[in-house]
DNA sequence: GTACGTTTAAAACACTCGTTTGAATCGAGG
DNA sequence: CCTCGATTCAAACGAGTGTTTTAAACGTAC
């Protein structure tokens, strides 16, 4: 183990960076080694090959995420505190937000490779993320549970769907919020950020549980989905409200 | 113009079918040539390049979903009618869940290739995606403005941003839900889906405006973005509600 | 039938990719 | 000193990419 790890090192920091400026598929291993000032084959000495690179990168970022994440849900689980789900979506929310990459990475670069990691594309580094995150998952998924007690487990799936859906957006795609409001937003100050996506998450986690009608009748899902209200005769409290009633299409033919 | 523009056409559905399954970088021109029927050099014959029959399926596909949403919001938009907030939410965000692909491919794939669209590497395909999209944009954004007069414009982008992103991460990673709730939730039946998430983002759009507390005080927020708390000596307000306080980093060296 | 513009066909081009090879280099232990 | 394992290096390999080229086939108008 000589002093030279650090090639392992610098590997490890320039495919950081570069990942998350371009995309683990669109950065080439020469790209990287260039970067990190190491030969061509060091890679594949110290990771085996790319994709051993890129677990080692997930590896390395999101361990303290998740566990900056765990820490904090601990501290809102002591025994005397009642659940304050604000406080758990915070605890979610936030590590990702403020992590710093490598070499003290600005934030927007750790935001990116966070946010591409959750859209990676479909390799087994999903894989990869979805093993580190499956701890995570549960306790949150428990907590939630305990701060909203009267929402049923499925329904708590789906939001909580939404709700890293959201989280993923703004990480990966800083610039998107940047452009839709004309440069009024700055989607690099963290806290500013998180002041409104925790509230906003908040709501949507505390809304009514089941789409607002619901009176008497049975779940009668038609199971097609293409023949949309299939029941004719029992649409009655539902047609009351149009709410999912779809217009027509538009379609071309050329 | 002879018949055989059908090898255009085919294409289009080859390569639609491809990237939703596959994603564009990853989806080469032969496998979609292949697909086809058609003679490889097809591609750049009618489409120039791979990134000309890129777009060309971006217009193709994308083109009905915004016009169906500008026709859904017409309709809401009448003048004797009273914005109605979950109306519009539905409106901007059902037609993709509901977009049938070419030659009427399942759900599944129309769904993956508008998430692929909206987590788009970072090629000029952004840009494509952007001018299809500005229009339905501006639209929509004075449609919640009208249904939500006291929320001020700035955090009315924050808010569309992240209605956005829940609804992207639910079309473009399906997969995610159904592991998350153990095969609980079907992510493919669009009408169970758009039944959560319009509740879901509707409470988020309604969340009050500014980050709970805010007791007596005035606005006070900071105008640098950069530095937050800039203000140091007026931080005490904050640090009585520790909602956004970081717990420590844990961050192994090895 | 012949000529013409459009479409298809097979082959090759130039390039990048991730990975492998085999020799050179280094740093400690005997 | 020499040895040995670990690391680095330059060079090449084989496969895959998007694109171009050249010629052949097609349908239509003259």
């Amino acid at each position: 183990m000589t002093v030279s790890a650090d090639s392992k090192q610098r590997l490890l920091d320039a495919a950081e960076t570069l990942f998350a400026e371009r995309g683990f598929h669109a950065t080439s291993t020469r790209q990287i080694t260039a970067a990190a000032g190491v030969n061509l084959a060091a890679v594949n000495y110290h990771f085996g090959t790319k994709d051993g690179l890129i677990a080692a990168v997930f590896e390395r970022f999101l361990r303290p995420v998740n566990a900056e994440r765990l820490l904090a849900l601990d501290a809102l689980e002591a025994p005397d505190l009642e659940p304050d789900l604000e406080a758990i979506i915070t605890a979610f929310v936030a590590p990702p937000f403020r992590a710093r990459g490598a070499r003290d990475q600005h934030v927007e670069r750790a935001m990116r490779l966070y946010g591409r990691i959750h859209s990676a594309p479909e390799a087994h580094a999903h894989a990869i993320f979805v093993q580190q995150f499956d701890t995570v998952r549960k306790r949150f998924e428990s907590a939630f549970a305990r701060a909203l007690p009267n929402l049923p487990r499925r329904e708590l799936h789906w939001r909580m769907h939404f709700l890293i859906g959201a989280m993923a957006q703004t990480l990966a795609d800083p610039e998107r919020l940047c452009a839709l409001s004309g440069g009024a937003c700055d989607p690099y100050d963290v806290e500013a950020t998180l002041e409104r996506l925790v509230p906003f998450l908040t709501a949507g986690m505390r809304a009514a549980s089941l789409p607002t009608q619901r009176a008497g009748g049975a779940r009668k899902r038609s199971g097609n989905g293409t023949t949309r209200r299939a029941s004719s005769r029992k649409t009655r409290s539902r047609s009351s409200r149009s709410r999912f009633t779809r217009t027509r299409r538009a379609r071309r033919s050329s």
